[in-house]
DNA sequence: CATGAATGAGGCTTCATTCAT
DNA sequence: AATGAATGAAGCCTCATTCAT
């Protein structure tokens, strides 16, 4: 990656998370980058392929890593005796990923409707990796009767956009308002066991 | 409105829902509708005006009614003695809302980012109409012990997406899944209830 | 076909027969037209398409009329007594169909080579058409011992570029030479007569 | 001529006779000839250049050389006594020369109606050093009373497009059609006897 | 009111050519 | 001599919008 690719991306990005894809034109890319329009297509095919460029890592990063690599082994070693642990250390983590990726993700969510092929990609990432592992870590937890006995398509329909609801409206929608994020992951937590826990 | 305007907004729902505004030419608009293109420029003077002649209403119904006329009403007429059948009240009504409604509802979800206006006018909508009747019952089913005591910002914070959630998932993400409506409605009232309920 | 169609078509045959259709540029032959470059592509989706609206109907009319037509009808009424007789007819008619269709012409063999759609077209109006009415008379007059005996193909293999190999000089090689059309026509003529006739 | 200049050549005239010269691309060159795209613009300075270089010694070899340094020879020393032995054996070299050179002279004659420097270079060759070798020849015979008393214009414009009409018909057009050479050879030479010949 | 041909600005992409390494 | 990243001019094409009919 040479610097005046990177220079595409960092431009591609913030100009896409502000104004959306269509709405952005590879010379305006190109102005911004600080590079000839031409220079994009030596690196990036097509327009198309820049987006790819930009979004892939992020469906990598947004829901694969922490399950996939740590996740179970996590679960399995104790390191989170109760639920409520597992759910805050996963909270704080996707908190912080948030935080430093606002522009990747604003765009992912945007072109996510548009884009099939990107669809695919994401609904696969989900299915092959995460989804196994959530589930695996929600029967677990259903053992040791932490969790209520509804399905785990339920539970993860209901915990995901909680949290992403959460995470959309701190960064994106409110990202102004004065927050007191421990407060806020904390009652968030405490929603979600208080919906899908035991009492 | 008249029969051809009609013609143009419905066949506008329909492409337009399906692979998006920018995605939509206004010629492909006109055929569908069987009208010449210059007849869609005499009801909306830009592309953009036959946007907001489709997002707007949608962005009433969708949000206001139930409680800026009856809602509140009802509320203090008791014909809701605990929140959570004013709140199983509600998701029925947003679910069959949406049912009849979901191209205009994936419309609005997905352009809603990319114009400002409309968010303006939604975030209006939201802040004179909605919030404060939500908030009013929010603090009254309070005030009877039956809601924790957080921030109405923050139940609505909560609530809002969870619901939301329930409905995209259901009609947008994966409309041929076998769905037990009546059950995951109840699971969802549930998933709430025990979230910001008092036990 | 609107007038402005047919000034695009004009102007299309008249630049790209003198610089071929790479070095010919859509905003060329919309300038020389009178017309503006979009305007071209209301009527031809691609440059491309328009290439074949100009020469296909080059094509038909190149080969296929006084065969398909006429020829064989006048063949057997024996209107041609003699081969020489069809032969100079039928030189005479393409050398004034040439006339008359220069540029046409010139596209017509110039992109021959570089566009396999329309090879095709040519081959198959060709061997549809021309080859078996052509071959039917060559027959004909075998029958009637005006001609050697040799495989039609061949015939038609030496007849053909002698023809097109006059008509190329005659207009497009040297169209500004001081020629003697009938004398050179009688001379063609004679040429094939002598080379393919029985003595 | 450095290796990497005729790994050049060499895969310029590969693409170029497959695709013509613009739909070559010279990064397209550099690659089938492993070579960097800079290289091509080291040895030649445009890529007009290099079809230059392609096509001025195949012009010098299609037509000069057997006039230019044998043929007169020979005519005089009798080498050849009727025209018809002189025919042949020029005919046969063609063939040969067509055999061997087929990517070369489809360049040539391709792009020869798009490039006037090379039309020009054409012309010259042919004549200043092919019309006079040729003219002196055709005379030559008449006087010995072997050839029609025709121009010897006329005579070149007619055995010319026989000849280059069947190489082009045997090499280009029906390549892999099942031919006899010798005899098709044989007819092409008795074609152009009959034609131009004294019986 | 309705039409649809015409417009022309602007978008994406290609590619011959240059130049620092 | 060779490289290949970078350039930017130019090409094809789309499409919202206008306007004469």
């Amino acid at each position: 990656m040479t610097p005046k690719q990177e220079k595409i991306i960092e431009a591609a990005i913030k100009i896409i998370s502000e104004k959306g894809y269509h709405n952005t034109s590879t010379s305006e890319i190109a102005k911004q980058a600080g590079v000839a329009e031409g220079t994009i297509f030596r690196h990036y095919r097509t327009k198309k392929d820049l987006l790819v460029a930009i979004v892939s890592p992020v469906i990598m990063k947004s829901i694969v890593p922490i399950f996939a690599e740590k996740f179970v082994d996590q679960v399995f070693q104790q390191s989170h005796e109760h639920f409520e642990d597992l759910l805050c250390t996963f909270i704080k983590n996707r908190f912080e990923f948030a935080k430093s990726n606002i522009p990747l993700i604003k765009i992912l969510i945007q072109e996510l409707a548009f884009h099939p092929d990107i669809q695919a990609s994401f609904k696969t990432s989900f299915m092959e990796k995460v989804y196994p592992a959530v589930s695996q870590a929600l029967d677990y937890y259903k053992e040791k009767g932490e969790l209520q006995d509804l399905p785990n398509e339920t539970i993860i329909r209901m915990i995901g956009p909680t949290i992403l609801g959460f995470l959309v409206t701190r960064f994106i929608v409110q990202p102004n308002k004065d927050w007191e994020d421990e407060v806020e992951i904390k009652r968030t937590v405490n929603y979600i066991i208080g919906g899908i826990g035991l009492r």
